[in-house]
DNA sequence: CGCCCATTTGACAGCTTTCAAATCGCGTGG
DNA sequence: CCACGCGATTTGAAAGCTGTCAAATGGGCG
């Protein structure tokens, strides 16, 4: 649980004993493949889950057979959370690549929360950040065209996974499909091509295979109108908190 | 504060100590006009607010000058929690009709939730809700045609207007413009009018000014692909818990 | 080496946008 | 009480971005 635990520091001021209580939580780490579903839509849901390795997304599915993605979770972060507390998924969970997910029992956290108000905070604000990125994507598939929304999707995924390094190509593992592309940004996996090539013809980005570079990360977030504001990662308290974390974490033995 | 209250006694069992800690925050209380400004995109934010009466929504304005509508706000809804928590407007607040809001200190809130597990959990589950709307507007935009995101906002209103009475006509005030329906939907004003029109002449819905009528509910959410579950009004603990505010408001005098 | 899924390509259709311009609705001032 | 003014609603024609439908190509894994 560490990688969420350095996350849950960022977003309050946690004690020894709260970050000790986190980590005591009973877990069940579950192996997903590609694909593999961590909820479905509709169903009951017990648990929250955190990423531990891999890639996950969030979809529903439209009474036509579309489908549309709207999340993405990387490693370390809170997963079903808005399940959990209404205990019914409102759209189903899916693994992007193989990987680890740590289930943690709604009753276990609700039990944690309550007598944790700065934990409760932490998680709390965690989904606000999510919730944001949510506004961000209705701004994304509604107002902006196919090249605007790829750029816009490159740019948050090279900022949340903090691969930003000022003047220096920045290159990442890029775990959609662009089919998933397509079903992130409201298009069809066919103008994702198109669109991919005319942003890589302009010399804006590279890819092979499963990692892009971007190569002009000024001309992309232009293009993508990318602001970072709205995701508020704040890296230098993340840095200090990450340090904390693993003090915690070494003195639990974890 | 009444109508915010009743919507958080929904998702927690608050005590009546919680109920009046709540009701005696200080609150400023503001008019605005249609139009006006609760926040500002990048300002700094330093309270939360309670719509008393009237509509406002949340918006972003993209580098190329459009805008999207990211979420509505009806009479009871907490705003601006999300900015509040980081005390940074990353969207505009704005008045969609003339309207009341209550001003609550971020300062004051925070120290209430933090003495205060089952209200922090209260609006925190609200804020959830927001989070799964905005959800469904990601796959509003990005997976349906033009019909099916009017439509689908069209259900949205009447159930979170409570309007939604079984085998009768469902009317309410709808307080957008079409500009409006079309910086919601992403589409343009222009084509909102001719579906608009198109809804009429099946035969869904009626129009005259301000107020929708909806003249077959189960055709309308049918064509809209709109399932209510996300929304997750559980009318029943409503209505009981509107009971058991009533009185607190009444033992404190408001 | 072969299968399967992801990527790529082409031609064409179609939903939505664009750009004006006309009309309507309603609050305001005369 | 009626004219005026401005924003909202309507309408038309044409352009455009994106989708659709196949089919070919490529790449990775058993």
């Amino acid at each position: 649980l560490i990688p969420a635990l350095v996350k849950l520091d960022q977003h309050a001021t946690l004690t020894e004993a709260d970050r000790s209580a986190f980590l005591d939580l009973p877990v069940r780490c579950q192996t997903f493949k590609a694909g593999g579903y961590v909820a479905r839509q509709g169903e009951r849901v017990r648990s929250v889950g955190v990423v531990l390795s891999g890639f996950a997304y969030g979809s529903k599915v439209t009474s036509n057979g579309a489908r549309q993605i709207i999340s993405v979770h990387m490693p370390g972060d809170l997963i079903s959370v808005q399940h959990a507390a209404f205990r019914k998924a409102t759209s189903s969970i899916q693994m992007m690549t193989p990987g680890d997910v740590a289930l943690i029992s709604a009753d276990d956290l609700d039990a944690l929360v309550a007598e944790r108000p700065d934990v409760q905070r932490a998680v709390w604000l965690s989904t606000l950040v999510d919730g944001s990125i949510a506004s961000e994507w209705v701004v994304n598939v509604g107002r902006r065209d196919a090249r605007s929304r790829i750029a816009h999707l490159l740019c948050e995924f090279a900022t949340r996974l903090k691969a930003v390094r000022s003047d220096r190509e920045i290159a990442y593992e890029f775990p959609m499909t662009q089919e998933q592309v397509g079903d992130a940004t409201g298009l069809t996996s066919v103008h994702v091509n198109r669109t991919l090539q005319d942003l890589r013809r302009n010399g804006l980005i590279r890819h092979d295979n499963r990692t892009v570079t971007i190569a002009d990360w000024k001309a992309l977030t232009a293009v993508g109108d990318f602001q970072a504001e709205y995701l508020k990662q704040d890296d230098v308290q993340a840095e200090t908190s990450r340090h904390r974390v693993e003090q915690t974490a070494l003195s639990n033995g974890r």
